[in-house]
RNA sequence: GGAGCGUUGGUCAAGGGGUUAAGACGCCUCCCUUUCACGGAGGAAUCACGGGUUCGAUUCCCGUACGCUCUACCA
């Protein structure tokens, strides 16, 4: 048992939006640093230079900003171990990939893609690997002066990994246990491209041991390569330096299997990114979490329920409350579905749940300027009136703005149906009424409304409807004479004198 | 094709040799509400299949099926 300090990394390649599988990888690595009192450190990992997306890595920080997921290091907050972006790092690997060739763990491989492609066109399913490798042009086949020569001539070349035959790679992984591979069936990766950089498989070795990570989450598409990466730790820096893996479950489509992708977002109508996401390519946008109406705490509420539960009943948890309970062993090892339904069923709660003055922030978000007007009590008030009826923040435009402003539209269909002249000249009673009105509360709002129903004898029921419409604007919301109340007098008498107009 | 991983209700899932197999979402019914929600009370699953082991398996073992991931000089 070592006693080093817990130190864990998200490593994103700056290729396009952090779709929801990426965030809960970041969850969880967030919560097992945090739950342990370690670090969570931020790696970019653009070594593919043809993938590089201008504004991905800024984007992603934007992210996890929102998610409230801060790095103790990374690119953007710096730290002992910079730089933090792999393409910076460039001169580094060169060197790992020299001693794995001196150890003849490694070798140069001169094939050409074109080369590769026509090999891969003629035998199926073809492998660079130790069954086919004395077929290919490399230093493992060519002499040393013939590959030397080659070498000075500037002839292109790649690295490759020498799987060794038949050894059995073991790996201990947190979430599945002991998983085995035979190395005879593993294919030669390529280490370092032909333009200098590392791949994936040598860089995330070298820099996981550079920056003394002891623990490594990432997706479970990763499994297969891993016995690559083990035997990278065995050769360079020594098995017992390595360190834990947990291979996570994906996170998979609502409908049919399969991860899920940005396109089954498109599809089925429903954001798969954490933020808005502009392609700059395309120019193509795709909504976020955060635009839809998410709340960043329910946001990452639903991501951690997605493959880990506390084992009690609790559904419901705050960032803190999730770094307490957090426990890699309750990481399930099957995939999830997605369901939407759910998420914003999370949302839901934690409007219900969050304080007032960070929902009333939201709220003069989503009105902007339009309450500029209305005192922070007034607001409150509001809020709390209509807020469990919100499912998303975006609700609170419909459910909520007829407080701050006439309705724009009318549900004058619903009221057509069963309007008459009685309840005109009620209405129009109504208001002379209201004007005289001394106690504008609720309970007396409601008095004055029953006696004059009765004066008219009308049921108050047929009329509850139309004075609802009036002040609102259709079937919905709170109380009408809470309502009435709020609005205030003359607010409600135009809004009733409007209406009255329309239907005449 | 190969390798690896996985499989409890429509979905998220608890549980784990003997249970009425939790809970949540969604769905349906009812109550509350002279609107819409919230809320409350109910309803619907034998744990992929086949063999073992066992007095007894959904739970352990072995197969099979199915699914997924990977199989790029992408991560």
């Amino acid at each position: 048992m070592n006693s080093k300090k817990v130190r864990v990394r998200f490593a994103p390649s700056p290729t396009g939006g952090l779709h929801l599988g990426g965030v809960r990888t970041v969850l969880f690595n967030y919560l097992f640093a945090k739950h342990n009192g370690g670090d969570f450190i931020v790696r970019i990992e653009d070594t593919d230079q043809t993938r590089f997306v201008e504004g991905a890595e800024e984007y992603i920080f934007k992210c996890l900003e929102w998610c409230g997921l801060q790095p103790d290091e990374s690119p953007l907050h710096g730290g002992p171990f910079a730089p933090y972006r792999q393409s910076e790092r460039k001169a580094i690997y060169r060197q790992y990939a020299d001693q794995l060739i001196s150890a003849g763990q490694a070798y140069y491989a001169f094939d050409t893609a074109e080369e590769l492609d026509e090999k891969r066109k003629a035998i199926n399913n073809f492998q660079y690997s130790q069954h086919t490798r004395n077929e290919m042009k490399n230093s493992l086949v060519l002499d040393e002066a013939a590959t030397q020569q080659l070498l000075n001539e500037g002839a292109a070349y790649v690295i490759r990994i020498k799987m060794p035959q038949e050894t059995e790679v073991h790996l201990n992984d947190m979430i599945r246990g002991d998983v085995s591979f035979n190395t005879s069936l593993v294919d030669d990766k390529v280490l370092l491209k032909a333009d200098g950089m590392p791949t994936y498989h040598l860089a995330v070795v070298v820099d996981d041991f550079l920056m003394q990570i002891t623990h490594a989450f990432r997706g479970e598409e990763w499994l297969p390569s891993a016995p690559v990466h083990v035997l990278l730790w065995q050769y360079l820096f020594g098995i017992e330096n390595m360190p834990k893996w947990a291979h996570l479950p994906l996170i998979l489509k609502p409908d049919g299997n399969g991860k899920l992708s940005k396109r089954d977002g498109d599809r089925l109508g429903f954001p798969v990114f954490a933020m808005d996401w502009k392609d700059p390519k395309n120019e193509e946008v795709n909504t976020g979490f955060k635009e839809k109406g998410f709340l960043s705490e329910a946001f990452v509420n639903m991501l951690a329920m997605l493959g880990w539960n506390s084992g009690t009943e609790q559904e419901i948890f705050s960032l803190n409350e999730l770094i307490q309970q957090f426990s890699i062993e309750r990481v399930h090892k099957g995939g999830a579905k997605f369901d939407y339904e759910k998420a914003k069923w999370y949302n839901g709660e934690w409007i219900k749940k969050l304080d007032a003055d960070s929902l009333r922030m939201h709220i003069k978000n989503i009105f902007g300027t339009d309450l500029g007007k209305f005192d922070d009590a007034y607001i409150d008030h509001i809020i709390a009136l209509v807020k469990e009826r919100c499912i998303l923040l975006s609700d609170f435009k419909e459910q909520a703005g007829f407080f701050f402003q006439s309705p724009e539209t009318i549900d004058t269909a619903s009221l057509q149906s069963k309007w008459d002249e009685k309840k005109k000249i009620f209405f129009t009673e109504l208001i002379a009424q209201f004007n005289a009105q001394e106690n504008w509360n609720t309970a007396d709002l409601e008095q004055t409304f029953k006696a004059l129903a009765a004066i008219h004898e009308l049921k108050q029921g047929e009329l509850m409807l139309p004075f609802r419409i009036m002040l609102v604007g259709g079937k919905f919301g709170p109380t009408v004479f809470e309502i009435a109340a709020l609005i205030g007098k003359s607010e409600t008498a135009n809004r009733i004198k409007h209406v009255l107009n329309l239907l005449s």
